[in-house]
DNA sequence: TTAAAATTAGTACGTTTGTACTAATTTTTA
DNA sequence: TAAAAATTAGTACAAACGTACTAATTTTAA
């Protein structure tokens, strides 16, 4: 890729970021780079082809991690390993998790893309649920569709937690790494055989 | 209180609630309601000024439902009541909850009085815990800060809900009753006891 | 080395933003 | 009913917004 276009891209993610989305103007970005307004129209006509070449971004580096974590066997030790990776790249890009709201109401190729991409992450899980029944870790279903809501969960801990976060501490800016992993397996313990839970207690105490 | 304040109010709630707080200006307000800047400017001298009546206006809503709670005895129905009439609420207010990162970001004293709120919203549903253990509805903790971190994730749960089916929704709008009950429902379901779980099942078949 | 292409700077346009100000009008009060 | 207060309309302004345009410069390629 181009220099600039590289440059152009990382001052954005840095600038949406700290100051979110709809508080960041082309002109800032610009200015903060010390380039001309028209040398950046020229490598992104409008904001929102910046706001999707960072959207992108992110998607691909969540695609390699789901496609790495495919490759390990199904363990809770993976899993985890997984999501804490998972949560690196969340918080990297966090202005997309930040104002995914607005972001989404005023970008319609994220907006399909995203909608598309929930719902094969969906089947992504209950395929993983199910061998972890299978493994004798996870219980059976005891509720109708009691995975598929576990799921919802899940991903709104996942896409909101950085939001949770910020409007929660005092602190100004995130601790890098929060108990975001812990919360996540805090989700899954209940679902958990005796087996489970086990192994489950041998890893917790790594993560307090 | 004044019919025009009252006339701005109602219709920035429902602008805010359509477009999203950063999309309306005080200009689409007034010209909404079909009267000048300068009377609006009367008012409101500020936009903020608007965003934090309607949100002290959501705030003394909620403030009810939980002091008409505290009036009932502790059962899984009258929880499940509550927490209907709470999303209620939540989805009157939606823009609160939509745009709620962005108007943090913004507004000092909205920010400063939430940060306080979920303290002591904390404490209330950690006693309100004790209180279903104690009548053995619910299990006793298995981990440390067990209940705690469920308070975390229902937390984010009721306040990112909303965005969570606006950002996976292909439907325009919100269904203004969706599965938020029977979403909170199956987090708590885990903690259960036998005797919860029976009790958790009569109930559970209204809500599908 | 010279022509073409790519990149950059600089400027400018029309809107919209938040907000301030004055003058007219309506309502309240004495 | 007259004076005072509250409310409303209308206008204006500086700043910032997204974006378009042209001209200069640099890089690439023939």
């Amino acid at each position: 890729m181009n220099k600039t276009k590289k440059k152009i891209l990382e001052a954005a993610l840095q600038l949406f970021n700290t100051y979110g989305l709809p508080n960041v103007s082309q002109r800032k970005i610009s200015d903060h780079l010390g380039i001309s307004p028209g040398n950046l129209t020229y490598h992104f006509k409008k904001k929102e082809n910046i706001e999707e070449a960072l959207y992108f971004d992110l998607v691909n580096w969540i695609s390699e991690e789901f496609r790495q974590m495919g490759e390990k066997e199904v363990s809770l030790q993976n899993l985890i390993t997984f999501v804490d990776s998972f949560f690196v790249t969340i918080y990297t890009y966090r202005f997309v998790y930040l104002d995914i709201v607005h972001l989404m109401r005023n970008n319609d190729v994220i907006s399909a893309h995203y909608k598309q991409l929930i719902i094969s992450r969906k089947l992504q899980f209950l395929r993983m649920i199910e061998q972890f029944i299978d493994s004798g870790l996870f219980r059976e279903a005891e509720l109708p569709d009691e995975y598929e809501m576990l799921y919802k969960r899940i991903q709104i801990i996942l896409d909101f937690y950085l939001s949770a976060e910020e409007i929660t501490e005092n602190t100004i800016g995130y601790r890098p790494m929060g108990n975001h992993t812990l919360l996540f397996m805090h989700s899954i313990y209940p679902y958990l055989t005796l087996k489970g839970k086990k192994q489950f207690q041998e890893i917790l105490p790594l993560y307090e």
